[in-house]
DNA sequence: AACGCATCCCTAGAAACCCTAGGGTAGATT
DNA sequence: AATCTACCCTAGGGTTTCTAGGGATGCGTT
């Protein structure tokens, strides 16, 4: 696994619920906008993105439909559906309180006595 | 696997690390300290702390060695190496970059067109 | 003295997830 | 006609965390 990308696990489904907010897209163009969102901070493989949207699919979080492309190619549109709505909300909180708790890690000050 | 705690893959070492930066701890005391430092916010469990003690000491970023706790028991004390410091430092930068990564996302805007 | 409890250590196997490394189709471009 | 890009997919591997156990020992309480 690249040594840059560990944290990318748990946050996935965050980065793709949120891609779909504004409306459907294909897997491709999840991908290519997280990337374009991260200003290429993050890349995301498409071994990695498929089996992504398929679990999530398989959950209910998203609704899948065939569709052409911008360039005239088939392609699978993912929606969100109400469930994924809400679970994005879920996750970003649960993102927000981690990040939180992560800070207060980072800053600490050796207030806690060593043992 | 616990629903609240999928986001602690990846940023584990960090807080261990980070745990061990003013001097040696024994696992229960990094535990400890990494629950009572995020106000119970992450829960380490047992069988999680000491597979990735085991783990980091073996890539040579702590060090271990036996002796008597607080509490006049026999405990195993992990301490950084410098190797384990420049990581610790290393984890630091990255979760911040990540972190940004991550504000970028959740704070977009739908600035790249639908596709 | 016996008991429970908290403190400390450990591991095997399961589960989950991302990556590697492949494969495929079909427009568009040269 | 060949090549490129946009799109889809999956099997298997590697890593990591959790579950679910097991064990030893010091201290306080009864």
């Amino acid at each position: 696994m690249a040594e840059s990308s560990h944290l990318l696990r748990g946050t996935l489904d965050l980065l793709i619920l949120k891609s779909l907010c504004w409306g459907p897209r294909h897997g491709y163009g999840v991908a290519e906008w997280i990337e374009a969102t991260t200003d290429d901070e993050l890349e995301i493989m498409e071994g990695t993105i498929y089996p992504a949207l398929h679990r999530m699919a398989k959950r209910g979080w998203i609704r899948a439909e065939w569709g052409p492309s911008n360039n005239n190619r088939r392609a699978k549109f993912y929606e969100l559906t109400d469930v994924g709505r809400e679970r994005l909300d879920a996750e970003v909180a649960r993102w927000h309180s981690y990040s939180r708790a992560m800070s207060k890690v980072i800053e600490a000050d050796a207030e806690v006595a060593l043992t």
